[in-house]
DNA sequence: GCAGATTCTTGCAGTCACTGCAAACTATTA
DNA sequence: TAATAGTTTGCAGTGACTGCAAGAATCTGC
C-alpha cells in the first residue's frame, strides 16, 4: 500500500525543498537577487545543482517560494463563496486574506522590496501570476457566466495588488492594506463616471 | 559641426536595427520564438552576434520589436488632452489608435499570436509594457492630481487589452476592438455595483 | 583632403542558466 | 530480502549574455 503524503520520501522532498527556497531567500536578500547563483543556492541546501533544477523551473521561482496552497484556497473560496457574495468582494476577501499571510510572516516587506527591486524577480512572478489567473478566470466564470466580467475582475484584482504595492513603495504614507481596500472601492464602483462623455 | 540625425553613421545605426528586428521577427515566426537563437538572428542580418546584443539587452527586445513612438505619442496625447475629456477616454482614444495602427500594419495578428504564444516573449512584453506604465501614470497623474486613481486607470486601461487579446484567442468569435470596447465599459461604469454588499 | 578624435563592430574568453542522459542511490512494496 | 519505482548526481553540452581590447568606419576641425 502506497504511504502517500505520511513516508520518508515524500517528507524529505518537502525538506529538501524548503531548504532550497530558505537558502535562495537569505542568500537573495544577501547579495543581492541578481548575483546569486544556482550554484550558491544548490551548495547552501547542500544539495547538488542538477537537483536544484529539478526542484524549479527557473533560479527565480525558488526566490519568489510561492506557496501553491495559495492558489488552491483562493480556487477553493471562489468555487464556495455564498450565492449573495457579489464576485468582487469575494477576490477582495481572498487578497485580504492572502495579504494578511504575508504580513503575518512578515514576508511581505522583505521579499516585497526584493521582488520589486529586481526585473527579473517580477517578470517572473508575473510569468505565475498570470497562469494563476488563468485558472481563477475560470473558475469566477463558472459561478458568474460572463467571461469578460470574470476575467476582467481576476486580472483587476491583481492590478489592484500591484497598484498598491508600488504606490506603498514610492510613498511610504499608507498602509499596503489601506491602498488594496481604496483600489477595490474603484474599481467596484468604476474608474470614471463621465467616460466617453468628452469623446468627440 | 554635428549631423545628428542626418548623418551616414546614424543611417547605418537603423539599418541595422531594422534589420536585425526583421530578421528576427521572421525568424521567430518560421521557426518558432523559442528555437530562434541569437546567433541566427545576427547571421540574417549580417553581423555579428556581439553587435546584436549592443543593440539589443535581450533576444527577445528584437523580436517584439517595439516602436518607442507609440509611448511618446500617448504621453504627448495625455499631456494635450482636452480638459473637458475625462481621463479613461483619454486612455481609451490612445488605445484605439495603438490597435489600429497594429491591424493596419497586419502586425496584430503575426506578432500578436507569436508572442501570446510564447512565455518568454508575453514577459518582456509586459516588463517593458510596466515601464510604460509607470511613465503614463505620472503624466495622468499630472492632470488629474490622484496618484492611485489614475495608476489604476492606466494599469487597468492594459489590462483590458490583455484581457482582450487573452480572450479573442481563447474563442475568437468577437472581434480584438469590440472586445477592448466592452471592457473599458465595464472598468468605467464599476466591475461590480454589489461590491462588499455580501460580505460577511 | 587629411590627421586625430569619436564611435561601431568584432572576436575572444569567460560566466551562468538550464537540459538530457545514464549511473548510483534510496525508499517502498510484495 | 529482492524487485521496483522514484530521487540524486555528475557530466557534457547548448545558448544567452558580458567585458575587454583591437581594428574599422565615420566624423570633425583644419
Amino acid at each position: 500500500m502506497s504511504q502517500g503524503e505520511g513516508g520518508l520520501r515524500e517528507r524529505k522532498k518537502l525538506q529538501t525543498r524548503a531548504a532550497l527556497t530558505d537558502a535562495a531567500l537569505r542568500l537573495a536578500l544577501e547579495k543581492g537577487p541578481d548575483s546569486v547563483t544556482a550554484e550558491e543556492i544548490a551548495e547552501a541546501a547542500d544539495v547538488s545543482v542538477r537537483t536544484f533544477f529539478n526542484y524549479f523551473p527557473h533560479k527565480e521561482y525558488a526566490i519568489l517560494g510561492r506557496n501553491p496552497a495559495h492558489l488552491e484556497s483562493a480556487l477553493e473560496r471562489i468555487a464556495t463563496a455564498p450565492a449573495e457574495q457579489s464576485p468582487l468582494t469575494t477576490m477582495w476577501l481572498i487578497v485580504r486574506d492572502v495579504l494578511h499571510d504575508l504580513m503575518a510572516e512578515g514576508e511581505l516587506s522583505r521579499r516585497g522590496e526584493l521582488i520589486m527591486g529586481s526585473p527579473s524577480l517580477l517578470y517572473h512572478l508575473m510569468l505565475s501570476s498570470m497562469d494563476d489567473e488563468r485558472q481563477l478566470s475560470a473558475a469566477l466564470t463558472e459561478r458568474i457566466g460572463d467571461p469578460l466580467r470574470a476575467r476582467l475582475i481576476v486580472s483587476a484584482a491583481g492590478t489592484a495588488c500591484r497598484v498598491a504595492v508600488e504606490l506603498h513603495k514610492d510613498g511610504p504614507d499608507s498602509a499596503p492594506a489601506d491602498l488594496v481596500d481604496a483600489a477595490f472601492q474603484l474599481l467596484a464602483q468604476g474608474l470614471d463616471p463621465d467616460y466617453q462623455k468628452g469623446s468627440s
